[in-house]
DNA sequence: GCCAACGTTGGC
DNA sequence: GCCAACGTTGGC
């Protein structure tokens, strides 16, 4: 099945993906988008890289999951903004998968352009108040957007 | 920086 | 279990 991960580009972009090649999701703090990296997300499955608080934010480019999901190691540090002091050791309650880099698009694939494209009506990303981090995505949409990031109009 | 929309917490 | 207060996300 194919996602969309959120992430803010000041903090972890496609060009740093690129960059190191594979990393954990880390900081995902919302039980559901948890759930889906924990239950859901499969090694190979194809993921949309989106670029949150950006300029302009939209689709970025394409990652894939890679490897089985970890316990996220910043819950347990004290100095991460994602510390959360009350997680179990022995039962972590945040979890990651790892990603691998795929393909960065030409250029991002910005809101204002999904918005607007007939073939993407419907899709969750586009709903209003909608801001989970981590989605699953049509394999319609799915296309459609790869499309896009490749330049067809 | 603003603020709408949403999620979480905690008093009762 | 309700819901007000608070915190966060993320577009603009």
């Amino acid at each position: 099945m194919p996602w969309l991960m959120k992430s803010e580009p000041d903090v972890f972009s496609i060009d740093d993906l690129e960059r190191a090649g594979t990393s954990g999701w880390e900081g995902v703090r919302n039980y559901q988008a948890r759930n889906f990296m924990r239950d859901a997300m499969k090694p190979g499955d194809e993921v949309l890289f989106y670029h949150s608080n950006a300029e302009p934010s939209g689709v970025a480019g394409l990652a894939k999951v890679h490897g089985a999901p970890l316990p996220d190691p910043t819950q347990f540090d004290p100095k991460s903004d994602y510390h959360d002091p009350t997680s179990p050791k022995a039962e972590p309650r945040w979890v990651m998968v790892q990603v691998a880099f795929v393909e960065k698009f030409a250029r991002v694939v910005p809101l204002e352009v999904l918005k607007a494209d007939p073939k993407l009506v419907g899709m969750p990303l586009l709903q209003k108040g909608q801001r989970l981090s981590v989605q699953p995505v049509d394999a319609a949409h799915f296309k459609r957007v790869v499309a896009l990031g490749r330049g067809k109009k």
